[in-house]
DNA sequence: AACTGCCATCTGCTATTGCAGACTGCATGA
DNA sequence: TCATGCAGTCTGCAATAGCAGATGGCAGTT
């Protein structure tokens, strides 16, 4: 397998001309998110549609994709609401997060070539230097890319949408996560550190572990994630 | 709720009341892992359409969903086509499943009520006593019972769609994984017990790793995960 | 023969229309 | 007062038609 062929699939993620029921799926999901649509709101097709000025299908299409990912729940022929996440639903998100990040991870490690480590290097790079600067929405930015590079790297497109789908949902938590405290910020880093070494000596099991690791923690920093991980006995 | 219709999951309506983007969906999907439509195989809407004798927007809606599975890769104006996934494909989708079932059986440990659990322990017994009778089929079905009352149990309608996806991918293999040798039966057995008790004792980081692990076995039974994965005694 | 530009034809994408099931509110009857 | 039938209306679902982009073959030129 040669590193040059490019993947048909990576494409679409930058397409400067999205198709309109990929942009009705972003902004729907967006205000969700971020509360604009409370849980139980009523979603028609049709009225939704002639707000966004377009047809109904996009919209219909857009609908199924939110179903998918849990944040919308049709019932046929009577309706279609936005349902419920509340906190715990959000930490049953984040474990699942962890659990593919860890996933992740670990096909990462096996498949990664120079160029996508090279690159993983260059983000974390990026996150020290936010870190000693001491701005939390650079760290915020690098962070995030640098877990993308890893999904990307994994060259599976289940993983790679089923964790952007994820994302959608503790976006705000991990934002805040960082946020929390400044001793947050170089723990993250230290940890991506550790998980790119991992990267880098093709160890999935390190990998996966450490990754696992890292997201469960953020989650516990970022007030979620009850006390399901610390069990003392 | 007695034993006299217990659907599965999947199975609980009948083809009419299906809708037809369903039909379309789980007939395509059944036709790609059972390699009737090979990789590369190039799928039209409209011919499609035409072959099913339905509209072109069931198919599409359901080539939306095989394209979120990861089964098939569309190209915008360009056209549809069957997506590849050999072994090491197969293999990586099962470290997933695993993952993600690992997730499920933390997420049941603490979320699952009296009447689950007692669900969970008639579909053990029922495999205990296929397997005392010899029967692979009857053990394979009480297992996918098993699994998908997990599933079932956390409530979480992200897993439970996730899982069925990858469920079709590695569901050939996981059977295989049960006739490959008698030993197998009981060892399967086993290993769903101890991660029923650690559902009933409530401890999600036990049921996680058990079952992450009754996974990974399965896996390498069936002949696919590599040598990428060592097991340490 | 080799290159180039055009056009028929394919593709996925979107719009429009109509359908059947399900809810709502009012009129009717006891 | 309470129950009940019945439109009118809303819902998601499906079919049809037409759009723009991409492809491949063919004619024309060099």
């Amino acid at each position: 397998m040669s590193a040059a062929a490019p993947h048909p699939v990576e494409r679409l993620a930058e397409e400067d001309t999205l198709s309109l029921a990929e942009r009705a799926y972003r902004r729907l999901r967006d205000s969700i998110v971020q509360g604009a649509l409370p849980a139980g709101s009523r979603i028609s097709e049709r009225s939704l549609a002639t707000a966004l000025g377009i047809s109904a299908q996009p919209v219909r299409e857009a609908l199924r994709r939110l179903e998918q990912d849990g944040m919308v729940v049709t019932l046929p022929r009577r309706g279609t609401v936005v349902a419920e996440f509340g906190p715990e639903r959000q930490a049953e998100m984040g474990r699942i997060r962890a659990a593919l990040e860890g996933a992740a991870a670990a096909l990462a490690a096996a498949r990664a070539d120079d160029a996508a480590l090279a690159a993983l290097d260059a983000q974390l790079q990026a996150m020290r230097d936010a870190t000693a600067a001491g701005k939390p929405e650079l760290v915020s930015e690098a962070n995030e890319r640098f877990h993308a590079l890893i999904h990307k790297a994994t060259d599976n497109v289940f993983l790679i949408r089923s964790l952007a789908a994820l994302r959608a949902y503790d976006h705000f938590g991990r934002v805040r996560a960082l946020n929390a405290t400044p001793k947050e910020l170089p723990r993250a880093l230290r940890e991506h550190a550790a998980i790119l070494s991992a990267l880098q000596a093709k160890d999935p099991d390190a990998a996966e572990g450490r990754m696992r690791a890292h997201v469960l923690r953020s989650l516990e920093v970022g007030g979620l994630l009850p006390s399901t991980r610390k069990r003392p006995a």
